[in-house]
DNA sequence: AACTATTGATAATG
DNA sequence: TCATTATCAATAGTT
């Protein structure tokens, strides 16, 4: 005898949703929903998906099947624009011939970088004084270098290393092998909504399997 | 006075379609039907997404907004464990402003470079026709490398100057300019599905934009 | 590609 | 967040 428990779903107009709280709900039903048509699709049709969504606050949320790595590998093998993605196939084409030299004008320009960073910094050291108390993010970039610089360096040696390496292991080896990207963030399991678990990546992600058939979802804090 | 003009929807069980033909139907309409959704969850949510499908056939399809781009070099910048990726959001920090742009003058001058390469390889595929039945890869890199490697350096010494020049530009100024990564597979559109154009890119992608919202849509054919 | 009967997704509500 | 339900939107089957 109740009669209206609700009126039910109203149309709602495809725009930004002012209320706070209601476009969070809206969020979090619509992502799960996209996720599960994107399963659907790989099903019916042998598909092969992945997807992103960065929520405002930052999250991030995947989807990927067969993984999230393997989709985005495909993808980035065919549209990277970054140049060490770029520019290692067209190194291996050359058999790593003059590699050092590029190497060496690679890791010069980084110094240079290095070196006018650290004008800056020491320009602005008494400017850092002078701001102390103000928090971490307001503090002009140029401080704060060193430690960074420093990782930066790192970074780039090992790139260095890395390019290198790969060179010489495709010069010694020139069958196709597609080696699988690394699945950092990956995992299979066979229960429904399998419980989420940290991992010790920066982001602090978790990951779970919402449908049972190999495909992931993570979640993560994003950085932004 | 008609009567049934369809049985209209009928239930389908979620598991491969075997039907080739009727596969391929619903992989458009329910791919474009994934596309619309994560829109209309990018506008009333202010999500960001980023969305490829790779059909069966090796087609890829993707969907981005606000450009595909963005998205994967945020998702990159948490999840690969590449240092050149690590490398770049710390570079981005230290000098106030991101290297978006310093990364595509470099990439711009590898395409240069990959566009050099493949002029070369022209002109030396009567060598390479005079080892017939030798596959592409078996034939050797020492034959079309002086040109190339020739224009590599030469990039790479661009590179090199470019990179200083920027870096003396983010000393200067300390203003955080958020320049945006050039899409280079993007495009705008008003039109709701605009027709397809072919872009100079390797993998001959085509782009458009189903909604009117600013969200790019490409497909290209797949290497895989 | 277009149409429409249905199913499936989800806005409003508890 | 989870559950319910009336309604709207997506789409399977057909032309």
């Amino acid at each position: 005898m109740a009669r209206k428990p609700s009126m039910g779903r109203q149309k709602i107009e495809i725009k930004r949703i002012n209320c706070e709280a209601s476009r969070q709900v809206t969020f979090s039903k619509r992502r799960a929903g996209l996720f599960k048509k994107a399963s659907e699709l790989c099903t019916l049709c042998g598909a092969e998906t992945a997807i992103f969504v960065f929520s405002p606050a930052g999250k991030v949320f995947s989807f990927g099947h067969p993984t999230v790595e393997s989709i985005v590998e495909r993808f980035l093998a065919k549209n990277d624009p970054r140049p060490e993605v770029v520019a290692l196939p067209l190194l291996n084409a050359y058999c790593g011939t003059n590699l050092y030299e590029l190497n060496r004008q690679y890791s010069e320009a980084l110094n240079q970088l290095e070196t006018e960073k650290k004008r800056a910094e020491a320009l602005h050291k008494s400017s850092i004084e002078a701001k102390k108390g103000e928090p971490w993010c307001e503090a002009p970039i140029e401080d704060m270098g060193l430690l960074q610089l420093r990782q930066l360096k790192m970074s780039m040696e090992e790139l260095k290393k890395k390019m290198v390496k790969r060179a010489d292991e495709l010069v010694a080896n020139e069958s196709k092998v597609t080696s699988p990207f690394l699945a950092i963030n990956s995992m299979r399991a066979v229960d429904r909504f399998a419980a989420a678990r940290d991992t010790p990546y920066p982001n602090n992600a978790s990951l779970m399997t919402p449908y049972g058939h190999g495909y992931g979802f993570s979640l993560g804090r994003g950085l932004f």
